[in-house]
DNA sequence: CTTCGTTGCGCG
DNA sequence: AAAGCGCGCAACGAAG
């Protein structure tokens, strides 16, 4: 693809952009990675870009330092880094190569020219120090998220990356470190996060590790996929931090005073949330109730007449009382006021953005979490704060019913992957075998995911069996190998976490000479319960990959056919991309999200038997959206 | 006082 | 006693 890159010499290059190059890469070499490192090995053999550009770095303009956002500016005159090129065997085609925040610009734009994948540690730490410059990568290879796919992995070759992961103890990597392993040693050398400390050798032979730990075979192929895919996910995750997600303070304030009353003074409810409680309070005959209280309440709920074993709403929908009204009419305005309100506000939403902070791959199964400002729980009742600016539209896409998709495709159901190609996937099952109840196939198919085996979803699982044998026969053989204690592994490659300590020990509690019956169901129930995890795991994992892939050819189809720009990924969630766009970019980008769901498909399964089609709504604010 | 586990509920 | 999966966050309340 970018191969063609060799047809230039770096000479020419030089001349034509006016760009620093290394002069020293030869003529015909085929550049294909840049790799990213703090420092080289000692001081020995680093050039400076000035240096190679014939300039004096004392007297070098800093072009872009002033842009810089507060904060995060380095220490005076410290260099950012080194950068090493390297061609597709890996060699060396520059010494290491000194670079000051100044020369970032200059650097990624001679390295984009020629379509460079950018190896580093963090894609969050230098990706996010670009982006604060405005420079953007098309692709990167983050090592330390590759590094925990595959120390997890099944399909690395022999194994081996995988058992040297393992060997390191977690918290002395760091420490250990500089000794480091011997030439040609392959394994983990550092696992700290932030890459503070590795040296471009250190980085250079991890890297190549971990190409070595990709096999050539057809596991291979989807492993290496796999990596791509989640290194793409790092570079938008890191977009999306440096753009955030457009929030109107206004109208959330306005949102809030509707249904709370005004702001309340610190440490007091406001009035219409008060009104409530003493509502409540009346309701129940608890003059002095704190309704934040679950024991509190649940006392005050059984004085009342109310038999409820706990205050949950699940518990309490099966109750009648005047009082149980009351009380969920309070639990959403509270619940609006401490997770959502004017404190929320005033912490995550800056210039009219909001800022979420992902975590890729934070999830076990691969999906992404998110800490600060609860990203992935933005409630129904504030959607419509998120706003497109003037001129510009939201464009909300989400994956229709991805999972049992997924599971048709990764399983290669025949039957359900043809009713995959109708308008409604729950009615096609319903039509065959379910009488054309929908609600009952909805309830069999995610039941048969989730792994539950009681009311209607165990009842109607043999019929749904009967009919996907090939669908349900995965899902059951990963129960079993979950309740065996042993690993499972999404369709990519991604292995799932072993059994915790209490699997274990239960399991030998259950097996000593003097086990009781308590002991015997206690091993069975916690097996039962990994048995549902991994289960789940296989088709949430896989649905994450496929929602990566997705969204990695989004970006590229934005990138490749709209270049200003201006289209941007502000939000994702699981199996949900928003994009901010100019008004008039809405139909391109429509038609891009669809594109790229169809090319996920191919990618991941090499088939479009399965359909994955993906719902997608122009708005002006969120709520507007399905 | 801080830390930590639990409850409850938001999202997929 | 068993329990449909994966998360993060606010608040409570017990423990240290």
């Amino acid at each position: 693809m970018d191969g063609e890159s060799g047809g230039h010499s770096a000479a020419a290059a030089c001349h034509n952009e006016g760009v620093p190059i290394p002069s020293t890469i030869p003529d015909g070499a085929a550049p294909r990675f840049v790799l990213v490192a703090t420092h080289a090995e000692g001081d020995s053999g680093v050039f400076d870009v000035h240096e190679l550009r014939g300039e004096d770095p004392r007297t070098a303009q800093p072009s872009q330092k002033e842009s810089l956002r507060e904060g995060q500016e380095p220490a005076e005159e410290s260099p950012a880094g080194v950068v090493l090129i390297l061609d597709e065997a890996l060699r060396p085609l520059t010494g290491p190569l000194s670079f000051s925040y100044e020369d970032i610009g200059d650097l990624v734009t001679w390295a984009e020219a020629r379509a460079l994948r950018w190896v580093w540690e963090s894609t969050r730490y230098w990706y996010g120090m670009f982006l604060t410059d405005g420079m953007t990568v098309e692709r990167c290879w983050d090592l330390g998220l590759c590094r925990t796919i595959l120390s997890s992995s099944p399909a690395t070759a022999g194994g081996g990356y995988a058992a040297d992961a393992r060997d390191a103890p977690a918290g002395d990597l760091d420490a250990a470190a500089p000794a480091g392993p011997e030439p040609g040693a392959q394994g983990s050398l550092f696992a700290a996060p932030a890459p503070r400390g590795a040296s471009a050798q250190t980085v250079g032979r991890e890297f190549a590790a971990q190409r070595a730990a990709v096999p050539r075979t057809t596991a291979g192929r989807k492993l290496e996929l796999l990596l791509a895919a989640e290194s793409a996910g790092a570079l938008i995750a890191a977009e999306i931090r440096a753009t955030g997600m457009p929030w109107s303070t206004r109208v959330h304030r306005a949102l809030l005073e509707d249904q709370l009353g005004p702001r309340p003074p610190e440490g007091h409810r406001p009035q219409k949330l008060e009104r409530v409680v003493e509502e409540l309070r009346a309701a129940l005959g608890a003059p002095k109730l704190n309704p934040d209280s679950p024991q509190e309440l649940l006392r005050a709920l059984h004085r009342a007449g109310i038999d409820a074993a706990s205050t949950s709403q699940w518990e309490l929908a099966d109750h009648e009382h005047p009082a149980l009204e009351v009380l969920e009419r309070y639990k959403k305005l509270s619940r609006l006021f401490t997770s959502n309100g004017w404190a929320w506000l005033a912490m995550w939403v800056r210039d009219g953005k909001f800022w979420p902070d992902y975590t890729v791959g934070g999830v076990v199964t691969g999906r992404w979490s998110a800490r600060g400002g609860g990203a992935l729980q933005i409630p129904a009742t504030v959607r419509s704060a998120v706003r497109a600016d003037p001129g510009c539209k939201l464009v909300v896409a989400d994956a229709s019913q991805l999972e049992p998709r997924i599971l048709a495709a990764m399983s290669r159901d025949e039957a359900l992957a043809i009713a995959s190609t109708g308008k409604d996937l729950y009615q096609a099952i319903a039509n065959r075998g379910f009488g054309g109840d929908r609600a009952s196939a909805k309830i069999v198919m995610l039941g048969a995911m989730y792994g539950q085996t009681s009311g209607d979803a165990g009842r109607l699982m043999p019929q749904l069996a009967k009919t996907y044998p090939q669908a349900v026969g995965l899902i059951e053989h990963a129960a079993r190998e979950g309740e065996a204690g042993r690993n499972v592994s999404t369709f990519l490659g991604r292995g799932s976490p072993g059994p915790d300590d209490a699997f274990a020990a239960a399991r030998r509690a259950a097996n000593s000479l003097d086990a009781t019956p308590a002991d015997q169901s206690r091993a069975d129930s916690i097996a039962r319960s990994r048995g549902r995890f991994t289960r789940n795991f296989v088709v949430q994992g896989t649905a994450a990959e496929w929602a990566l892939c997705w969204l990695g050819q989004v970006r590229l189809g934005i990138r490749r056919q709209l270049p200003d720009l201006s289209s941007r990924i502000v939000f994702f969630l699981h199996d949900e991309v928003m994009l901010h766009v100019p008004a008039d970019q809405a139909d391109e980008v429509v038609r891009i999200v669809h594109a790229a769901a169809a090319r996920a498909t191919e990618l991941v399964f090499r088939s479009d038997l399965v359909e994955t089609p993906v719902t997608v709504a122009v708005v002006d604010s969120y709520d507007q959206a399905k």
